[in-house]
Parts: C-alpha cells; sequence; structure tokens
DNA sequence: TAGACATTCAAGCTGCCTGT
DNA sequence: ACAGGCAGCTTGAATGTCTA
C-alpha cells in the first residue's frame, strides 16, 4: 500500500482540521465549500487539494471569519488571506517578542528600535492599542507568576510613558478646536495613570 | 438620549430516524 | 460506517423597541 494517500474520507478531515464531520457537510451542502468526487455507493472523497482547503478555511474560520464570509471568497483568495494573517501574525510576535526582550534585559535601544519600525507603518493609536495594551497586559500575567519583578514593570511603563508624552506633546495645537474642557481623574489611590494619559493624548489629537 | 430589554438571525451541535 | 433529513437546543451578534 502507498504510504502517499491520495484521497481521504471526511473522518480524515474531521480528524485533520478538528471540524466535525458533521459540520462539514452541513457547510458543504449551505455554502458548497467543498465538492468531493464520490464513491458507487456515494461515499465522500476528497483529494488532496480539497483537504488543503478545508485546512485554509479552518484558518480563516478560527481566525475570526464568518463561515458565511469565507464562503465568498473565491478559490485563490482563500491563500492569499491565509498568507496576510500568517504574516501579520508572526511580524507581531517579532515585534511583542522583541518588547518582552527588551524589558527582560532593561535594554532601552531595543524598546526605541522596535518602536521606530513600527512607527514606519502605524499610528501612535495603532501602536498602543495593539503592542502597548497587549504588552502592559502580559505584563499583569508575567508578574502573577512572578516571572518579572516591579522593576520590570516599571522599566517597561516608563518608557511607554515617554512615548505618550512626547506624541501627546507633537499633536498639540496652540489653538482649541473647540471650546470644550475636560478634567481626566483617576479613583482615589489608582496608580496605573497610562489610560488617562493616553485619553489625554486622544483629546489633544482632537484639538 | 443612553441603557435595558426583546427579537431575530446565523451558525453550530446533538439526537433521532431512515436508507444504502 | 456513512449519508442525509428533521427537530430542538445554544450561543452570539445585530437590530429594534421601550423607558427613565
Amino acid at each position: 500500500m502507498s504510504l502517499v494517500k491520495k484521497t481521504f474520507s471526511i473522518k480524515d478531515l474531521e480528524n485533520l482540521s478538528g471540524i466535525k464531520a458533521h459540520t462539514i457537510r452541513i457547510w458543504e451542502k449551505r455554502y458548497n465549500l467543498l465538492s468531493p468526487e464520490r464513491t458507487q455507493t456515494n461515499i465522500r472523497l476528497y483529494s488532496l487539494l480539497s483537504l488543503q482547503k478545508l485546512l485554509n478555511i479552518t484558518l480563516l474560520y478560527e481566525n475570526g471569519l464568518k463561515i458565511s464570509k469565507i464562503a465568498q471568497l473565491k478559490n485563490e483568495e482563500i491563500p492569499l488571506k491565509v498568507r496576510e494573517i500568517i504574516d501579520e501574525k508572526s511580524i507581531k510576535n517579532n515585534m511583542m517578542n522583541a518588547f518582552k526582550l527588551s524589558m527582560i534585559n532593561f535594554d532601552q535601544s531595543l524598546f526605541y528600535n522596535t518602536y521606530n519600525k513600527l512607527v514606519v507603518d502605524l499610528s501612535f493609536r495603532e501602536i498602543f492599542k495593539e503592542y502597548f495594551i497587549p504588552l502592559l497586559q502580559e505584563l499583569g500575567y508575567l508578574w502573577q507568576s512572578n516571572t518579572i519583578s516591579t522593576t520590570h514593570e516599571h522599566f517597561i511603563t516608563n518608557l511607554v510613558k515617554q512615548k505618550v508624552y512626547t506624541n501627546t506633546e507633537k499633536v498639540h495645537r496652540s489653538e482649541y478646536v473647540n471650546n470644550k474642557s475636560f478634567v481626566l481623574f483617576l479613583p482615589e489611590n489608582e496608580i496605573h495613570e497610562l489610560g488617562i494619559l493616553y485619553l489625554n493624548y486622544e483629546l489633544n489629537l482632537r484639538g
């Protein structure tokens, strides 16, 4: 018997993709996602291509795309979309890891370098929301699990704070766009002020 | 007008049945 | 074992309606 399989049963697809056979049938029926060959006795036989397609679909699906949306994609578009997600993820992972490394080693210039790479393509808001917030969230867990100390936390939050300050200064306008005033304050004894500093940035950005 | 609450819809799962 | 149909259930998102 050949070790290289040429056709796959619906059970094979279930095992390889983690999508239940019943669900695969439903998708097939509702969205024509796959159109397998059939044996004389009407049993589905999937090609390697079908398997590939299902695995791609699974990846998109697990990344939050609705099955109804995926079904609208043309066959050629699916691998492109998959690559987009993978690229985006690995770039993001690399950058996140760089930030974490800079924290562990108290490496200020690594922090700045990573930031400077990001700022080429992203707005400060995007960097703050997509990188700094997750980073700070993770700090919490790392601290809880004794992986890092408060010194690390202070080191990185201060660098982030710096970035908020400099960006706030950059967008600050001498003339206000409207005459509204905002008073920002934290609850008593709340020491984590980054959120409020960022809000201040957003307000300045809007004049 | 914001927030609470209700309704609707898509998607998926499970169980049951019948047929091959 | 697999196919396919049906009913019933859950979940989450989107949308609509009511009310303080």
